[in-house]
DNA sequence: TTTTGGTTTAACCGGTTGGTTAACGGACGG
DNA sequence: CCGTCCGTTAACCAACCGGTTAAACCAAAA
């Protein structure tokens, strides 16, 4: 938010600053209402998935697909919010996240139950949660210095995440599976 | 960079806003030389590590250690090259990076080799190498989101994040290994 | 035609920001 | 005791930025 300029955003939109004022009030409900419009769809259905019934496996299946189709849609939500939450700006960050949010104790406790019922390896849930959290986000963050890396085009990078979308699950299975 | 203020910086050195400049000349080449001070020490560490001939589960091993090692002594580096990065300011990524880019080809030709004389699992060269770079950088980003979403303290991240050195490539190796 | 209400804009405003300048001061050598 | 050089500072400046205002515009209603 700190980087972006209301004239610069007004020229993309063809419009006028004054213009953008009228619409949104100021800088801060401008992003507010832009992001959070995405935050408070995607959020509820994460929560749903991880909080129901469903086995360890096909949970992390789901989230990961989930949270990068989020990503493709939405290259910039995670960038943004990430950079408010250091800032330590909670009340802007919870208002995107909307009323409820990101729910991780259910998840947190069945992978604890998983672990004790010996049906995956011995591993901390809180690393697991990480590890996860890692593989779906890292991307959208990352895309500019990957692409500096490795030469890939837009394109390239968008195949590359399109097949994430079960390759991570995949991976993040592979490794706990006994 | 963008919400960064002059006078804040000398604020917290204690000194002037104009002794800043005098030592620093601009905003920009302040940023570049504390910055590229860490990058040029680092890069070239890293590189060593992953063109020798290393075998590969250690080579994965000590680029978790070392990487994660750095984001512990220097937290807001990967944040702030991956912002300026997102600008598409590939000059100044460059200055912090130093004379020699981070080189991953090699690492990519080793990852394939192993997978065809068939040592490790079938997987992705550029996913796998993706899921390193993710694993070892997002707790580095998403620290105030984490410590949101879980409560965590600053001393209980950090002690997360010390057992994740060893912890990461155990997660990897296990991942991959046949 | 006139009125009305929402939309759009040029011009402006106060505060902030990166950066400059000119003066100050103390340590040091002659 | 004086000049010099480096570090330091208060004061200042032009440009920029978010936001406001008052007037213009325009289509539909009266």
């Amino acid at each position: 938010m700190a980087g972006a300029r209301m004239q610069d955003i007004a020229d993309e939109a063809g419009i006028n600053k004054a213009l953008l004022h009228y619409y949104f009030r100021s800088k801060e409900k401008l992003f507010e209402t832009i992001f959070s419009e995405t935050g408070q769809r995607f959020i509820p259905e994460v929560n749903k998935l991880i909080n129901s019934d469903l086995p360890l496996f096909e949970k992390i299946e789901g989230f990961c697909q989930k949270y990068i189709e989020m990503g493709l849609e939405n290259p910039y939500l995670p960038l943004f919010v990430i950079n408010e939450a250091n800032k330590q700006d909670h009340d802007f960050v919870n208002k995107i996240w909307g009323s409820q949010k990101p729910d991780v104790g259910k998840l947190i406790e069945q992978i604890e139950f998983e672990v004790k019922a010996g049906n995956i390896k011995s591993v901390s849930a809180a690393q697991l949660l990480m590890n996860i959290m890692s593989l779906c986000v890292f991307p959208f963050l990352g895309k500019p210095i990957w692409q500096m890396l490795t030469g890939m085009d837009d394109l390239q990078f968008r195949h590359l995440i399109e097949l994430r979308k079960k390759e991570v699950s995949k991976f993040i299975i592979d490794s706990i599976r006994k």
